[in-house]
DNA sequence: ATGCTCCGTCAAAATCTTTCATGGTGCTTG
DNA sequence: CAAGCACCATGAAAGATTTTGACGGAGCAT
């Protein structure tokens, strides 16, 4: 084999994983310790990668790990969708209070550089739309939760009573006919708060949601207005959807860079209301 | 495994949980407690983490807010110093009220990990501990200030008249014989409240801010209970400061890694009041 | 005191660097 | 043309270095 074809593929492998031992590039190529080492060098010299003990570590964008996300992975490009579709939903100049939770958050990351006023509880939301000079933004206080970084707590109630937004969107832990469930008391009687806040609530859950149950109930489902959900659904959850009289969303996944067009509406159009 | 790996998967383990106890990591990783250690021992003088007895909490640089970085570099050893020896006069189990600022940041920075209830109205600094398991940490809501991350307004002050805090820290923008001053009236006007809520109040400035006015006039050296100040503190500063019957506390700046002991005290022991 | 954690030391294992031998390539030269 | 030679990439081995795991004593809080 040629070096330099050599010193690409070492390049490709280390790359596509982030590191490599050198143990294991060794095996890969079939040729000797002294070699992988020498090219190694060699790609650490030109600034590819950086050499360590044992191995090489990609040196450029820290291209997060593959291994070290798969929490985030559950369905993270429905979640994307669903945020996508869910911002389309919001009118320039509107005020939207979110809720904590991934789902929420790949809501507000649709909503970044929009002309939008936001409220919310979530300390990962505040700390992304923080910098934004077009989004206002109003952060609940409370108790911070520390496994989620949401405030909570009656401080955060109390500060909600004398706010009111046009949408509250709401994440959800789990869907059934028997209405919306989360996983914690303490966050469902805030989330309480945040319905009667908004003139709409909006719930956004991915499909793997539905069918599961929670440790507290929020609220039936005819109690908000509409929901996102992604292209999943099944079909008896999307008529149990319908029957309680919620306009339903369906995000399409399917082209990576969601741009955020609704790709279904059922019952009737959303009425326009600038400001 | 690779070295570099299993550190990047440490770092990711703690941040993810906000805290970890090194027996909890040795048994995640399969590796021996030294090598913990001396992984920890890393990543702590890297500053991505910060080691406590028994495990390690992540303290890593709060990103995406490019905007806080500016100011940083002014006097940031001396406010490294102070953020140290505020800490320091922090009992265990206290409550503490943090303004915002890059001053209180610091202070905040010293905090993480140990046992505290901390009250802040800043985004930056709620990011910090919000991943600390033995620091509470409560956030004040209210209109965020885009340019410094805090929470300002009627709903801040709203929040704060239920609560009560043994020190409230605050910053200064200058410090005259007037009193204390800060550059912005709706932040004055919050701080003013946070006053209300310490029964203790402390100052946290470095020797810069001394002699300098600002727009807005927070109150007058003697509604202060104490100062802390780096070492670079003026004579005629520091009669002025003892004639408003201040406790002044004087950070050393000398030693990199600040243990947080008080380098001098005036105006008697700081009682001991544990809970 | 007891239990837990931390720190320093040390030996074993893994890895790195240096050095040298081998074989192929291309050029020079008789 | 072919032998000779320098050159280079490669592989292998030896000694140096780093990393790792284990152990014992010190420090600290309960």
């Amino acid at each position: 084999m040629l070096a330099e074809t050599r010193r690409r593929l070492l390049l490709d492998l280390i790359t596509r994983q982030g590191y490599a031992t050198l143990d294991s590039l060794v095996r890969e190529l079939g040729v000797s310790d002294s070699t992988v080492r020498r090219d190694l060098e060699a790609l650490d010299l030109a600034g590819s990668i950086k050499r360590t003990h044992g191995g090489a570590v990609y040196a450029g964008e820290v291209r997060s790990m593959p291994a070290f996300d798969d929490r985030t992975g559950t369905a993270a490009a429905e979640k994307r969708a669903i945020g996508a579709t869910a911002a389309a939903l919001i009118e320039d100049g509107d005020t939207v209070l979110l809720d904590g939770g991934t789902t929420t958050l790949e809501v507000a990351r649709a909503l970044v550089g929009r002309r939008v006023q936001v409220v919310t509880n979530s300390l990962p939301i505040a700390q992304l739309l923080a910098a934004s000079q077009q989004t206002d933004l109003i952060l609940l206080g409370g108790y911070i939760y520390p496994r989620t970084g949401v405030a909570l707590g009656p401080l955060a109630i109390a500060a909600m009573q004398t706010i009111r937004v046009r949408t509250a969107i709401l994440g959800a832990g789990g869907i059934v006919p028997e209405g919306v469930f989360n996983s914690n008391s303490l966050l469902v009687e805030t989330e309480r708060q945040m319905m009667r806040c908004g003139q709409e609530v909006m719930i956004v859950a991915d499909h793997t949601k539905f069918g599961r149950m929670a440790l507290a109930r929020l609220c039936g489902l005819e109690e908000a207005t509409s929901i996102v959900v992604d292209g999943g659904l099944r079909e008896a959850d999307r008529a149990m959807l319908d029957g309680a009289g919620l306009r339903v969303h369906v995000a399409q996944a399917n082209d990576g860079r969601a741009n955020g067009v609704p790709a279904e509406t059922s019952r009737g159009e959303r009425e326009r209301n600038d400001v």
